[in-house]
RNA sequence: GGCCCAGUGGCUCAGUUGGUUAGAGCGCCGGCCUGUCACGCCGGAGGUCGAGGGUUCGAGCCCCUUCUGAGUCGCCA
């Protein structure tokens, strides 16, 4: 059992112990992070959040009884010491800690609490399945980099919280508890007690608040909101997730994307000292998907795609004719010096992009001495082949890779090809920022399966002006006054202009495919917000998890969030979603369907 | 739901063509040690090889089923 700390108090956090204070008495609290015991002298690695101060415990000079308590101790013991600080001589200074030139010759120890030899050791460069560090995230935790990326992450919120705040924002909450309107993601549903067989919804996002607040005349409203997504997880998704969210009235996309990347640059410097070069440059959804593939593409390497239709159009190779007759087109990208890839290599990228739809993958690999080794050459003239080489700016050494199909399957497996690439040739440098905003994305996409356009972005993004004809003859071209940022192949976050216009927004929901009372019924609470005057607006928001996970260089966003969520949207910690009484269950008058279950052994 | 990878002491892994008693490092326990800091030295404990079934004289290894976890596609206005 653990002792009382009656009698101590804190002086000093551990790593806050330096050369000034030597003679000086300090109490200190902590984990031991470890005991060397030298048989009459024993050393504890005493740690807290700032990091690690070596107790000393001289069995000739410390009084017995605590010299007998220090062998006791054991790995993550919670210790009180109260010592005095002391220089170490200089053959014992440990130039790799931060206290390592001096020392806390302990006079007074307590035991706080004693701890079980936890699960798997305390310290960094350990590689332990992340399900068995999540069940004990409280011992991961401990562990420094993970301190650090919660610590940064801390750091993250309140330098934007002060730009924001500089820049006549109002932090103002929302509502968790709002109504559902099913569009895009899956909502995660509470059950009403009081309104039995009603649901609130917990937010997507603060979408429509945040724009009731723009009528409201808040003017510039942020808010660190945390959103939720019943939807399947990534490395770089969690069912519930934060947002830096923020709107704006009296703005353009401009003053938007102004006020956004000052306050990248701002919170970049200070906290990594990386310079970002303003503006961002900016690319259009078109560029970015004709030259990367992708619409948040990693613009720190090249292999761009390059569209060879021209190039093949005459041929009779079914594979490409068959994909230019159906309106599609034959694009390709010169992965640099890769033309040794042996066969097997080669067909693991072959296999990757069937991932993405693709049914194949045509090469040409240029041999150092100039010849060429293709599995299409029998298609083609060498004057043919000569002409797709040309147009890749071929060299011997590279590796021409080809996809022929529809744009999307193009796009996307090209797209994803390239990014695997870079990891598979170490490529990018993840110390290295690269930021890009995409701008002028289509309004709306036609869904085959709902047989009619949805929204891109959501149902009150503004079209460009220059496009608004367009809105009755070709609404698949409509382009949508909306900006995504990215880095280095991440989307860290989006927002537009909304329609302010009543009749713009009435042809949106007719598009949509929502009768009047339809719009009325789901949004209706924006819309009569909207006949108060309602002042021209726009906003944004940015994932932070994702920022701050690129910032520290964390391989998934599992690593900046307290208490993150697995594979399957559970808590591995504390167990959660968990079946619930039946008295509970009663009480919202909800009744349980029969669950399949799984085929037990002879049921 | 699909594809793919993984599962062997507490942790991370090795384990040959299917062949004696399944190994290593770290950790843990005990002993020794007054300048360690990845302490050192000596000794020790610890395994249903994820689970079930099959093939075989013999299975950690081969086959089938299944569970768990990771990544990804679908999905994510």
């Amino acid at each position: 059992m653990g002792e009382s700390m009656t009698g101590f108090k804190r002086s000093h956090m551990c790593c806050n112990v330096d050369e000034g204070m030597i003679g000086q008495q300090v109490t200190l609290m902590g984990w031991v992070q470890k005991r060397r015991d030298l048989g009459k002298l024993i050393f504890i690695a005493l740690r807290d959040k700032t990091g690690i101060v070596q107790i000393v415990i001289n069995g000739n000079d410390a009084d017995a009884v605590i010299f007998d308590k220090a062998q006791t101790i054991r790995s993550e013991y919670v210790l009180a010491v109260r010592g005095t600080v002391q220089l170490r001589a200089e053959e014992n200074i440990n130039v790799s800690m931060k206290t390592g030139r001096i020392e806390v010759i302990a006079e007074d120890l307590r035991i706080l609490s004693e701890a079980e030899t936890p699960p798997f050791q305390i310290e960094d460069n350990i590689t332990v399945k992340d399900d068995l560090r999540l069940k004990y995230r409280y011992l991961d935790l401990r562990r420094p980099s993970q301190l650090h990326n919660i610590m940064l992450r801390h750091e993250v919120v309140q330098k934007m919280r002060a730009f924001l705040n500089q820049e006549g924002f109002l932090e103002i909450e929302t509502p968790i508890l709002m109504k559902s309107t099913p569009e895009g993601a899956r909502d995660y549903l509470v059950p009403s007690r009081v309104h039995p067989g009603n649901f609130y919804a917990l937010p997507q996002s603060p979408q429509l608040f945040k724009q009731i607040l723009m009528v409201s005349g808040m003017d510039r409203y942020y808010q660190i909101a945390k959103c939720f997504r019943d939807e399947d997880l990534r490395a770089d998704r969690q069912p519930e997730f934060t947002q830096v969210d923020m709107e704006l009235s009296f703005v353009d996309e401009e003053d938007i994307m102004d006020i956004n990347e000052r306050m990248m640059k701002k919170v970049f410097w200070e906290l990594l000292n990386v310079e970002i070069t303003l503006p961002i440059p900016r690319m259009t959804y078109q560029e970015a998907m004709e030259r990367f593939g992708s619409d948040k593409p990693d613009i720190r390497f090249g292999m761009e795609l390059v569209n060879i239709s021209d190039v093949v159009s005459g041929t009779d190779f079914a594979v490409f004719k068959g994909a230019l007759e159906q309106g599609g087109s034959v694009r390709a990208i010169n992965a640099k010096g890769c033309g040794n890839f042996p066969r097997k290599q080669i067909d693991s990228l072959v296999e990757f992009v069937k991932t993405y739809r693709a049914k194949g993958l045509a090469w040409i690999s240029i041999q150092p001495d100039g010849s060429i080794k293709s599995q299409i050459a029998k298609f083609f003239s060498e004057e043919t082949m000569q002409a797709i080489i040309d147009k890749m700016q071929g060299e011997p050494g590279d590796l021409i890779l080809i996809c022929a199909d529809k744009d999307k399957v193009v796009f996307d497996s090209l797209g994803a090809l390239r990014v695997e690439l870079s990891k598979r040739l170490e490529l990018t440098n993840p110390k290295d920022y690269k930021f890009l905003w995409v701008t002028e994305f289509p309004m709306l996409e036609w869904d085959e399966e709902e047989n009619r356009y949805v929204a891109v972005h959501h149902p009150f993004t503004a079209p460009m002006d220059e496009d608004l004809e367009l809105l009755e003859t070709d609404p698949g071209k409509v382009r949508a006054k909306a900006y995504d940022i990215v880095l280095n192949g991440y989307e860290l976050g989006g927002g537009s202009i909304r329609i302010h216009r009543r009749d713009i927004q009435q042809k949106m929901f007719e598009l949509l495919g929502f009768a009047p009372e339809d719009a009325q019924e789901r949004f209706g609470y924006l819309l009569d917000a909207f006949q108060y005057g309602v002042p021209p607006h726009g906003g944004l928001a940015f994932g932070l998890d994702r920022i701050v996970m690129l910032m520290t260089g964390a391989s998934s966003i599992r690593d900046v969030i307290a208490f993150p969520k697995v594979k399957d949207a559970s808590c591995p910690m504390s167990g959660a979603p968990n079946i619930v009484d039946q008295k509970q269950l009663d009480e919202l008058c909800i009744a349980i369907q029969e669950i399949a279950e799984t085929p037990s052994e002879e049921a």
